[in-house]
DNA sequence: GTGAAAGCGCTAACAA
DNA sequence: TTGTTAGCGCTTTCAC
């Protein structure tokens, strides 16, 4: 088994709270003491015992992070950016994939709080904020990431689905389109928000905003885009006039968009310009090279390490023995974080009509 | 604050020991009394604490993974799979990615260590097993992911990556190639078994291995694979008779080779076949779709979950109090399972030479 | 500078 | 069926 301080504290006659501040650089323990301190726990490869750390400082030195989807690569990135950022910190982090799943999602968060996490970072697949109130009652900071409520003042780090929206739909007009339909995504603030973008990109260039043009990607427009992709286009391309460009919710969907086009004999970006968004990373290698909006997942992951980490100390640990109030009150420690990260246009020839780069 | 067991047993007059038999259906508790318990518990929105719980049951409920890159989509869809598949056991996942550097590697694992996690799932990226030192000698059961070392004998679920290269070059042999070249990956156990794969198949087929074939991808063969494909196979391509068919030792390499061979003025897979490794998502739309073995990501993951729960109760907790022997003994509570997930070809353009499917 | 006492929230053994 | 005692490994007062 590992060696505990109680170890190190009677193989060298000490006691176990000297050996405790010595490991910890406390400033009142002899040079002397310390080394010799330092050398047995060296020796026998000592590693503190985080869990009981924790359960005396009430800090677990761990970060919680839910996402829809693991293995999508917005996610997937901005994981690997949280890790890599808060580990020289000493925390840890604790990732669990919610399935799209509102249930598995809510079970997950108090999962989180029963471990004691320092923070919940949660890219939420809710239809409200209601999922909130338990880390709120907890008293756990919890940053949502990517998508919002509009009923809550949380914490937020994410693209402005507004400005991604309209940048898209701007790019098209530039290129000459006219003629624009969008894919609309699942029931997120994402995809409001773009949908939004969208249309106020079309009413600065005094576009009549066609009904039919805006084609809804259905529930699983995320996990299984490329198909609801490819029957949404569909759909849109049997319109007359025919739409001459296309903003798609994401990437997935626009590739979808694009095996329709091209089954049709229709040419991309001739016939018509097609952009996705989240840019996935070998969209230079496609048939047709796809422009898309990246949103810059690492940056996303690196704001949100950020905050985390300094959330992290906050958690509000007086108050339990004061008086016997369960409900706490709902003073939130700080003023709410929104931290919109600007998302980039990378156009390829998916758009590119007029030869331009 | 959360609620404590404490607070409810003094609500109803009970003693902490009842309420925590009843919250846990222990069976020597009374019906209405576990009837009160629980709805006051409901009430209060309890949550037992884990922490807690952990330190005295010396389980924690949480297994550690550790991957070169959680962004490389082999190891997010391992990821995915494995949090998926352990959350019904009631286990968490805490991730961390080691950025292929094996100090940071080693680092993680003491981290892992002291938070006392129950199992550790680890795709190394050590060049020897000394860094599994550390899991043994706390007896922390440990799976190798992936990547294997010669020299242990660890529990193991990861590809035959002879068999994936095998696979991989019986399939450009059967597509009419002869002058197969082999773009090889930096120095980990799956590089190595997919270039023995390769010359096995070749040595099948009678045909000889000539040396030149062996292109090295240096030691950014993973996280920058584009680029190092791309050199790698100008080099490649430079030599007189010219390669006919290329195994990759992953996607992104195949890419880069590809965008050589095309630069080139050549034809794929007409002057040359390619195939890669890894199944990447959106292989179908690629300029030329990619050829590719399929790792089964998603079974690795299952298999390396189902092996980590059956590991986690395992954890020997015997011999504290016996002697003062702070180095345990080497016994092996269990024999190292050892599981290959059988790879699958997937034939695409960028090798079918004979217009069959 | 060092250590004894107390306690974090929970569970395991044993007593009542 | 319920409660008492003890302790998981550590940190935090507060004496000495």
């Amino acid at each position: 088994m590992a060696a505990r301080m109680k170890d190190i504290a009677v193989d060298l006659g000490l006691s176990v709270v000297t050996v405790s501040k010595a490991l910890r650089d406390h400033p009142d323990i002899g040079e002397a003491t310390r080394r010799r301190v330092l050398e047995r726990a060296t020796e026998l490869g000592y590693q503190p015992n985080l869990t009981a750390r924790s359960l005396v400082t009430g800090q677990s030195w761990t970060i919680g992070l839910i996402v829809p989807d693991l293995l999508h690569p917005f996610f997937a990135g901005i994981a690997k950016a949280i890790s890599g950022d808060i580990r020289p910190h000493g925390y840890g982090l604790l990732i669990s994939s919610s399935d799209e799943d509102a249930e598995v999602e809510r079970q997950q968060i108090r999962h989180l709080l029963a471990r004691q996490v320092d923070v919940i970072v949660l890219a939420s697949t809710q239809a409200t904020a209601d999922g909130l109130r338990d880390m709120a009652e907890q008293r756990t900071p919890h940053i949502l990431l990517d998508r919002r409520f509009a009923d809550a003042d949380a914490h937020f780090v994410g693209n402005d689905d507004e400005a991604v929206g309209a940048l898209a739909t701007r790019h098209l007009i530039a290129q000459g389109c006219r003629r624009i339909a969008h894919l609309r995504g699942p029931a997120v603030s994402t995809a409001a928000g773009r949908l939004a973008g969208y249309r106020q990109a079309l009413a600065e260039h005094g576009l009549p905003p066609a009904p039919g043009h805006v084609a809804d990607l259905g529930p699983s427009g995320d996990h299984r885009g490329e198909e609801a992709g490819y029957a949404a286009a569909r759909r849109l391309l049997a319109m007359s006039p025919r739409p001459d460009g296309l903003f798609c919710y994401n990437d997935p969907s626009a590739l979808g968009a694009m095996r329709a086009v091209l089954e049709m004999g229709l040419s991309i970006p001739g016939d018509i310009a097609i952009i996705g968004c989240g840019n996935l990373s070998y969209a230079d290698f496609l048939r047709i090279p796809l422009s898309s909006i990246d949103q810059g997942a690492k940056a996303i992951g690196q704001r949100v390490a950020d905050l985390a980490v300094s959330l992290a100390g906050t958690r509000n640990l007086v108050g339990r023995n004061l008086v016997g109030g369960n409900l706490p009150d709902r003073n939130l420690p700080a003023p709410c974080h929104v931290d919109f990260i600007p998302p980039r246009l990378v156009a390829r020839a998916s758009t590119l009509r007029f030869n331009e780069e």
